[in-house]
RNA sequence: GUGGAUGUAGCUCAAAGGCAGAGCACCGGUCUGUGGAACCGGUUGUUGCGGGUUCGACCCCCGUCAUCCACCCCA
């Protein structure tokens, strides 16, 4: 394509035109209502943040690699967000004197991250955070995980598109150390189960003898990642199941031994969604993470969470015809303009239909009606109002409503009352 | 950061070294008080950008940028 344009987007940024900032808006306000659904408060963090805020605790990867790195004039290094949880924790540390616990939090911001974009990847990206701190009981657990599934359910998606697959890092850690897998290998040994289908078997297999397990242990490792049963050791999980299977959300959940998640803070339960035939990206990943608020200089405040991208989700909707069409214009109806010297009276009736809360648009030419009306149907404008000298004379309008073809002659007032009726809130609005 | 593919009209794509095209979309008209259909007509281009080879380059070569795919990583 031959663009005069000379400045380019930023790579891995996306422009929200209105289709898709309808999108945007429309997922905004599910999250909303969901999250507000059980009493989660919305907050936002800074986009940029010290550097070292990320060293805590975040995985080396996710700081060297894959941060936008910036310096101010002071030479302090900064970072463009990669992901809220260290913002968070650093939030919940300042005011932990003052915070009355447990703390419901979520927030839907932009985010950072230096990869190399591609289908499903993009650089900048939009991100529903929803945490719970301050509790210890596996119930907090299980309540994060149904507003997860909560979620799915709302944007129309059935357990039989997608699950969320649960595990715990305690367990884990207990059963590695039956096998002879201590402390000192553990965050090793989870960063190999948790890339297991993403490599081929043997090459898994050398990495897994490299890093110092014997063959035993690798048996009995790949035992353990088969093991479906394994979550009835684990009390805390029987909880979570308990919780999610009285919230009525049991059917998007299932044990999966290899679920450990590859950020470095996660202490308990860990979980991601997928969609069934695992074609796409995980849709969410978290878990609870209990030092992480120790970690950025404060009391131990226990935490569980998860994080959800715009990218997948709205690529998994669109894939199982799921992506809802929403009207890009908030425009209610038209005002046309029938003739120059009919300007004055045909913007007084425009204002006079927006102060009684109509959202209206008006044509700003006298041309053919034709013109206008195919504006309003090209536009997505669901009705249009003429006024033309005999409406003047009468005192009347016409209302067309362009998806029956139907039109009549009313009072503006009775107008109003139609125009009025059945007007819903335009989805760039969040709800 | 590594490897590969692709860049031609607003979109989807032709033109395989010899006059840059089609469909859709768009604009106008048939139709000066009414959109979607039909018919008629019209516009659409620095062939991503820069260089090279050639009498001649959308086509071949080099570079560059962008997009896509696979790694990598993860939302």
């Amino acid at each position: 394509m031959a663009t005069k344009t000379a400045i380019q987007a930023v790579k891995g940024t996306r422009d929200f035109y209105p289709e898709a900032m309808a999108f945007r808006n429309w997922l905004y306000g599910k999250i909303r209502a969901i999250s507000e659904r059980f009493g989660y408060q919305e907050y936002e963090a800074p986009i940029l943040e010290r550097l070292e805020l990320y060293a805590a605790k975040s995985g080396e990867e996710l700081v060297k690699e894959q941060s936008f790195v910036l310096k101010d004039r002071g030479g302090d290094e900064l970072a463009l967000r990669p992901e809220l949880t260290p913002s968070l924790a650093r939030m919940i540390a300042q005011r932990q004197a003052s915070l009355v616990l447990p703390v419901r939090w979520y927030s839907f911001g932009p985010f950072w991250r230096y990869e190399r974009p591609q289908r499903g990847r993009t650089r900048e990206f939009f991100q529903w955070n929803i945490d719970l701190l301050g509790s210890d009981s596996p119930t907090a657990d299980g309540e994060i995980v149904s507003i997860g599934a909560e979620f799915l359910r709302s944007v129309g998606l059935t357990p039989d598109e997608v699950v969320i697959r649960l595990n715990s890092r305690r367990l884990m850690e207990q059963k590695l150390a039956e096998i002879g897998i201590g402390a000192e290998q553990r965050l090793e040994v989870f960063h190999l189960i948790d890339r297991r289908d993403r490599m081929p078997p043997d090459k898994w297999q050398a990495w897994a003898l490299e890093m110092g397990l014997s063959a035993g242990q690798l048996d009995a490792l790949t035992a353990l990642l088969g093991d479906s049963e394994l979550w009835r050791e684990s009390e805390e999980l029987q909880q979570v199941f308990a919780t999610a299977e009285a919230l009525g959300v049991a059917d998007y959940l299932t044990y999966d031994a290899s679920i450990v998640r590859g950020l470095d803070y996660y202490t308990g339960p860990v979980f991601e969604a997928y969609d069934r035939g695992r074609t796409l990206r995980a849709i969410f990943g978290g878990g609870r993470y209990d030092n992480l608020v120790a970690d950025v200089g404060g009391d131990r405040i226990p935490g569980v969470g998860f994080a959800m991208g715009d990218v997948i989700i709205e690529l998994l909707l669109e894939r199982v015809g799921k992506r809802p069409k929403l009207p890009t214009t908030p425009s209610r109806a038209l005002v046309t303009l029938f003739s120059a010297d009919l300007y004055g009276q045909t913007l007084a009736l425009a204002a006079s239909l927006r102060r009684a809360g109509i959202n209206v648009e008006q044509y700003l030419e006298p041309e053919r009606l034709s013109k206008q009306v195919r504006y309003a149907d090209r536009k997505g404008i669901p009705w249009v109002v003429i006024l033309g000298p005999d409406e003047v004379a009468a005192g009347r309008v016409v209302l067309k409503e362009l998806a029956s073809g139907e039109q009549r002659s009313c009072t503006p007032a009775e107008a109003i009352e139609l125009l009025k009726a059945g007007q819903v809130e335009h989805a760039s609005s969040p709800v």
